[in-house]
DNA sequence: CATCCGGGTTAATGGGCGTTAACCTCATTG
DNA sequence: CAATGAGGTTAACGCCCATTAACCCGGATG
């Protein structure tokens, strides 16, 4: 109990989840053994069993836990932004930069094996990755008032796919380094969104919140 | 555009590959058994060990061709792109989203499941990725000359991103029809293209030539 | 000192799955 | 008609792997 270490202790369960998250991503999460993600923090094997109830319970808490952040973030963002929509939205790129290069593994997760959740986690982090995007479609609305709702929401889906794309870059320094990089992610993004004013050819009729009809 | 179905022999060996791609795509290349691709197609098993060595080869098939399709349909919009560097850039654009859209599966795979080849076919499929990556990087660059070229290469890799997100898109209709996804991508890509550029202060978003026409 | 118990360990269990074996059946061919 | 081979089928084999069992140990507790 003393162990008043400093901030933040990595008890060991976070350290699993760390490694387990690195793993997951690298061969994707039927690719990894219970062994090896031991392995990775020292202890071998069914050790883990004393600290999660089993495989997919890590997988969930790991899909849980990164979309409650990014949610909770963007509502600070929101909350917290300064007058000017501009400068939420942002804050809102600038966040979600960070989390992509700062958490490459769990970007990658989040949209590689969602499937592999019990469907009630899995409902969950659906739930809040849509809460996620609606926050970004309003500020982009409101930034650039001109386009349908579905149209800002296929941008904001696209920009997050720009943004996320950061883990399948290449190898060595034939890239930029990370804050060079930031910026010039924020700066696409930013491009992105402008261009998606642009004139609605021949009419905006596809408005009609029923499709198909 | 085009898509008639018929013409093609759909030679058992082509379907199966492409349920193998949706099935792969969908739960990932571990989370999918022989079985399953075998009922896809009707056959039960251990049918399929008639047209393929194994499992690995099925995926092996699906990455190196679809890696050589987009790099030929670059090359070939290259080789007859019209006088103007932009002409060729929307062109490239254009044939990656009809690829994006109507293959799906495949994009997917592209980049989810490269680790699980042997090492011989990763290497093919990574230097036919790397080879399509430049001839973009070039034609960028000619459009927009001021970026070094690892920008203008992060900035291609970025773009993919965007271009790719297609398959996470939300379930229903909240989401523009293909004609509209595509114009709307088309302008998403050009915008951060057009952003990569220089250090303007945030201003007009450049609205270079309207791809509409 | 005796007792817990958190956190590990190695061995066993059991199911899933890729692959192979052995066998079957038409269509074609000579 | 016999032979053949392409394309299937169902059983087996074996391996991998998540999970469980059974056991162990060191330190806090009282």
């Amino acid at each position: 109990m003393s162990n008043a270490q400093s901030a933040a202790p990595t008890s060991r369960r976070e350290q699993i989840l760390k490694e387990a998250a690195r793993l997951f991503a690298e061969r994707g999460f039927h690719g990894v053994g219970v062994d090896e993600i031991g392995a990775a923090v020292g202890i071998s094997g069914p050790g883990l069993y004393r600290h999660f109830a089993g495989k997919d319970a890590m997988l969930a808490e790991l899909l849980v836990g990164i979309s409650e952040r990014l949610l909770a973030g963007g509502r600070m963002r929101v909350a917290e932004g300064g007058g000017s929509p501009e400068a939420v939205l942002d804050a809102l790129i600038d966040g979600h930069i960070d989390f992509a290069l700062d958490d490459r593994p769990l970007i990658t997760l989040h949209d590689r094996e969602l499937d592999r959740l019990r469907e009630a986690d899995r409902k969950r982090v659906r739930q809040l990755q849509r809460q996620y995007v609606e926050l970004w479609v309003d500020v982009v609305r409101r930034v650039h008032p001109g386009p349908s709702e579905s149209r800002a929401r296929a941008a904001v889906h696209a920009v997050f796919g720009l943004l996320n794309s950061t883990p399948h870059l290449g190898r060595p320094g034939a890239l930029p380094g990370r804050t060079e990089m930031a910026e010039l992610l924020h700066r696409l993004a930013l491009g992105a969104f402008g261009a998606v004013a642009g004139e609605p050819e021949a009419g905006e009729p596809v408005a009609a919140s029923v499709p198909g009809a």
